[in-house]
DNA sequence: TGATCAATCAACCAATTGATTGATTTCCTG
DNA sequence: CAGGAAATCAATCAATTGGTTGATTGATCA
């Protein structure tokens, strides 16, 4: 009799879903390189072999938690407006980007840590590129249509212009929170029509 | 008798300057959760214990790399020309760092990485966020004055905007050289007055 | 020239770390 | 409720890695 005090046993998706959370919450304390299985284990409860067990090695672990910070980006994307005037879409998508840093700043770290050995790593970099993109896709949508409507500027480039934007906006997560208002306005400015 | 083959004695301070050459190139290819002594050993050509001599542990390492970057960008900073019309000064800075950009591609990988890390690491931090606030300085310093001469639009928001251009342009390190110029036409819009 | 010091190296050490093994416990289903 | 599947753990392993030790070699200079 090894056990004397009865353990609760997980089913197999859920420990996933812990062992993601747990991950990402150290990716966002230490980086990737801090990044050790047995504090993941200690962190969510179980022993190493058993976080082995439902996470074979470490290369899917980190699929893992590029799947899990997909699907959150995914929903948030899914949950966005699509229509209306383009200089209240953009605006929208940085007021929610703001309110993302500012609720999960945890998710916006772990994305750049992501991102950042996605230059390196084969792998992630399949699985982020489509997220970065997308973003990246929406950005340059949104200014094409103004340009038409006159929302923004004639002869905006779209794709500097989102290149721009995606930039400012990653560039922010280091920064304290309330100069996130002059960051967007001052986007607004830069490129909407005078 | 253990040394056979003549050896090469180095001074002290050139071995330093090699290793932090080595160390920076390896950061740039494998970032720095890649980075092992004894492979900085190997590229210098001498054995570990050597390294150790010159450079006694770790984090006497990253200081001297953050202090190699740091004299680099202060000599390219020296260089730049001081006086003129902002709009001009603005983009000969988007001018030169997109020439390094191309010129010396590891030097922003590896002012990245060391940024990432000044996040959580307080020494690092303490050397690296001095040449961050100088450039994004020198940046609001431009847009202030272009403002008063009428170079950029009233009411910029010379702070946002110094972001916004700092944030554009470490972001678009991930990117295709030839790109950059519409970058830089794209800020240059942003920001002058139309 | 010989004594001192800076530079170098081979061998080694201790700690960390990702991963495995084999036994044990809980859960679920027919 | 019996038995197999799923989940868990203690113990252990092998490789990696930052760092040390003690002896050796080359340079310098009085």
């Amino acid at each position: 009799m090894k056990q004397v005090i009865k353990q609760h046993y997980e089913a197999g998706d859920d420990r996933r879903r812990q062992i993601a959370s747990a991950a990402r919450k150290l990716i966002a304390e230490k980086g990737f390189e801090g990044l050790r299985t047995r504090e993941i284990a200690d962190a969510v409860g179980i022993n190493v072999a058993t976080m082995h067990y439902h996470v074979p090695n470490k290369e899917a672990l980190i699929v893992l938690i590029a799947e899990s910070l997909g699907e959150e980006l995914e929903a948030d994307r899914a949950a966005m407006r699509r229509d209306g005037p383009p200089l209240e879409l953009f605006e929208a998508e940085l007021e929610n980007y703001g309110q993302r840093l500012q609720k999960r700043p945890e998710t916006m770290k772990v994305f750049s840590e992501l991102m950042q050995r996605a230059g390196r790593d084969e792998t992630i970099r399949r699985i982020m590129t489509p997220f970065a993109d997308q973003w990246h896709n929406r950005f340059t949508e949104i200014f094409e249509q103004g340009i038409k409507t006159g929302d923004f500027r004639p002869g905006l480039n779209p794709v500097a212009a989102a290149s721009i934007t995606m930039g400012a906006a990653i560039h922010h997560r280091h920064k304290p929170k309330q100069e996130f208002a002059a960051l967007k306005s001052e986007l607004v400015n830069a490129f909407r029509k005078h």
